[in-house]
DNA sequence: GAAAAAAGTTGAACTGCTTCAAGTTTGCAG
DNA sequence: CTGCAAACTTGAAGCAGTTCAACTTTTTTC
């Protein structure tokens, strides 16, 4: 079997990633060009589409190692969630939040966002997507949790309010990508007030 | 004071935005060539770049009249919505989605909006989202009129519900586009079901 | 260890959006 | 009606992502 091959391959797939990293986050992804990146990663811009279809690819690969994590910690959360509606969401939510600048910035973010709505069919978008899908079933499962412990209302279908959850925590996440002047505080403190009613309202009445 | 010019000048841009609509709905936007939409709008690349800043401007055009539509004849629902806030609120969402495919393909609001978010600072982008606040302030006016009428419960902050609620249906319209073979009624049966729940839960108790 | 096969790398060529210097048409003054 | 100025049009050139036929390196075979 293979030896040195197999370790340059490995090496080399290696160091385009870092690469792309280190030169998304310091130039935006746009403005990295493939034969910069080929050069920064030591070989040519022919050998990057050796190991990556497309440009969006690279980047998909670095929201998929965020995202990745995110859905990891975010597991703890969910099997052992705080007391009150409230405050089980936004332990989530915020976890998901300052998680999310780990390895990408909004510049990333963004060209990420629109790749994966761009060509939904293609590898590229469906991979986000089912992460996007993968964070909406854990915000559902949380909902469906508070409903077992009896703070949320029986008579409202969990499912449904997840869906609505995240609906609204990803939203405000388009938003504050969206927008370069806008801090993590102030996405927390956005996403808190619309929180705070849709908790009231789904919290059971006899939650002792 | 100019009369040809300005006749000619005029006939060029109709025909562009015209052969735009066209195209962009008969072969998808990103198919579509400068080169091509010129040629059948009988002027050069070049020219097409005279009345628009890029190809991106042109579809903005083509959304900016779908949403000043739906905005309008939303406005006679807010002013006048029907009694329960279940159905007012789907009223204005189902309004907001029959009209949402007059001009536009799935692909061309795929476009619209990969566009918005990949570069929300440019004309383009800031013109989708001004659109996009817009329906949502339409939304969060519902539900003030809604509240006022004593519907809603008095407790709740309409602004912070009507962005809940805003978020649900962009998000699940967002879906419906991306998805190619779901169909309008099974966007409204999605939406009707998220929308339930939450109604159920914003209703005051005494609402006669 | 040499030669053939397999795997991988390369950069030049192609595509489509965009810019711009040169050319053309229209409007207007005398 | 002639000539000048302003406005507009044009297509060729530039740019960046992507493809591919020719070349190089590694592995396998004998």
């Amino acid at each position: 079997m293979s030896g040195l091959r197999t370790k340059q391959k490995a090496a080399r797939e290696r160091r385009i990633l870092e690469a792309a990293v280190r030169m998304f986050r310091a130039e935006g992804y746009k403005s990295v060009r493939i034969e910069d990146l080929a050069e920064s990663a030591e070989v040519s811009a022919g050998t990057v589409y050796n190991y990556y279809r497309t440009k969006g690819d690279i980047l998909i690969a670095v929201v998929a190692m965020e995202v990745e994590e995110v859905l990891a910690s975010g597991e703890t959360i969910v099997s052992n969630p705080p007391n009150g509606v409230d405050a089980a969401v936004l332990k989530l939510t915020f976890g998901y939040y300052d998680h999310s600048l780990k390895y990408l910035s909004k510049d990333m973010w963004r060209s990420a966002m629109a790749l994966s709505i761009e060509a939904p069919g293609t590898p590229n978008g469906q991979r986000y997507s089912d992460l996007d899908r993968r964070l909406s079933d854990q915000v559902t499962s949380l909902v469906a949790t508070l409903q077992r412990r009896g703070e949320v209302r029986a008579d409202l279908s969990a499912p449904a309010l997840g869906q609505v959850i995240f609906n609204t925590l990803n939203q405000e996440f388009v938003d504050f990508v969206r927008n370069d002047g806008m801090t993590l505080a102030q996405l927390r403190d956005r996403v808190a007030q619309q929180v705070a009613p849709l908790a009231k309202a789904i919290t059971a009445k006899d939650a002792s």
